[in-house]
DNA sequence: TTATTAACTGTACCTCGGTCCAATACTTTT
DNA sequence: AAAAGTATTGGACCGAGGTACAGTTAATAA
């Protein structure tokens, strides 16, 4: 088992000597001329540059990740680089000050094909997509269900932005009649306006800057 | 290394007992009552149960993936079902039909703290739902940055749903000045009402039903 | 000092969105 | 046959949203 370190700066003494001895060490990212083809794990340091993963570092990444596992380690570890990494082609995530026993264990499970992510991240980041896409999805359903054919179609017709007048002419009916479905469609969905159709129907409800309550966390 | 499998019809031969030859075997979910505590891993077969997994489902996996590392097994894995099973606290999710070798993989991935989940449904999954969140964050940023900041106020409380003349009393300006901004964020984002406003900053523009060409994939 | 920009306000005017008063035709249910 | 729901339309009405034209203040760059 081959591991190779990306780190711009090894300035303290780094851990993974501890954990893999025999490890190569690279102060940069290699082109892709082959030298990295024969490792099995990469890991790769972020020096905590300010927006997260760059679009180069991401490129090289993706590179690396055809022939080797990459773990990208961070010193400043958050939700957002760590979807980066994972969208990169890397098959792990963690800190770079991790205990070497946490190092042993990455490398155990990325090279089982297994994806290493902090399980706090993790928590955070699939309970957060999962509800943004699927929870919302199952609600403007409900509610559009709610409403005859003809009002459903109207609906999402000022979803998109539409006027009165252009829904009119696109349906072949007067504004008049528009008019009328969304009287219904407002009655129906206890709402006074279009914009609230849209918010509703957009799920937008709230921001939500909230980070969700995360269940376990180890490491 | 204790395992249990929970399955509510093993009508074939299953191939975990290969795996585990020494494997418990449960014909039903268990309720709460400690019988599950000295297991390390427990494995869920879903049985292709129409809209994937079941709240109630969803519910005993949570439990126990308390006291332990939880994999779910479908007969028919999609995106969808993985998403819940890692929401509810599952740490891996394969297919029920997957080879022995796998099933070991599976296990010492996640007794190690990994999360194993098929990379094609990775790539998709992480692909997505990146894009979706933070793809057009980027977008929203740019724009907001585009106005000053009296207009950011502005523009995000129309976002939500504000009136004029309700911003206005929250502000403590006059609805004159509120109309006077949104004539200026008009401009600035090229658009000609609130209700475009609200569309491009909610970022859905379209429901993209795109299912992203995935990477890689093993297995 | 002058020019510029952000923030703020006023009056008038027009359009669009939404509601209240209807009404007609068609289909399905009772 | 009667009742109920859906789709359609008309006219009148009013408030909210948006624009055009016009102006004041304060801060900041030239």
């Amino acid at each position: 088992m081959k591991h190779l370190f990306i780190t711009p700066a090894a300035r303290f003494q780094p851990r993974w000597q501890a954990a893999f001895p025999e490890a190569a060490l690279r102060g940069d990212f290699p082109a892709d001329d082959g030298t990295t083809r024969s490792f099995d794990v990469v890991w790769v340091v972020c020096e905590a540059s300010q927006p997260a993963l760059t679009e180069k570092e991401m490129a090289c990444i993706k590179v690396l990740s055809a022939h080797a596992c990459v773990v990208v380690l961070s010193n400043t570890p958050d939700q957002d680089e760590a979807m980066k990494a994972l969208q990169a082609g890397a098959r792990g995530y963690a800190h770079a000050l991790s205990p070497v026993d946490t190092f042993r264990q990455i490398a155990t499970v990325v090279t089982n094909a297994g994806i290493w992510v902090p399980a706090n991240l993790v928590a955070e980041v699939v309970g957060n997509t999962w509800q943004a896409l699927n929870g919302d999805k199952r609600l403007k359903q409900a509610m559009l269900e709610k409403l005859t054919e003809r009002e459903r179609i109207v609906a999402l017709a000022v979803v998109k932005g539409g006027s009165n007048k252009h829904i009119a002419r696109d349906l072949n009916i007067t504004e008049r009649t528009v008019k009328a479905h969304l009287t219904s469609i407002f009655q129906k969905l206890e709402i006074t306006d279009r914009m609230q159709l849209v918010l509703k129907l957009t799920g937008r409800t709230e921001p939500a800057p909230e980070p969700v309550s995360s269940t376990s966390s180890q490491r």
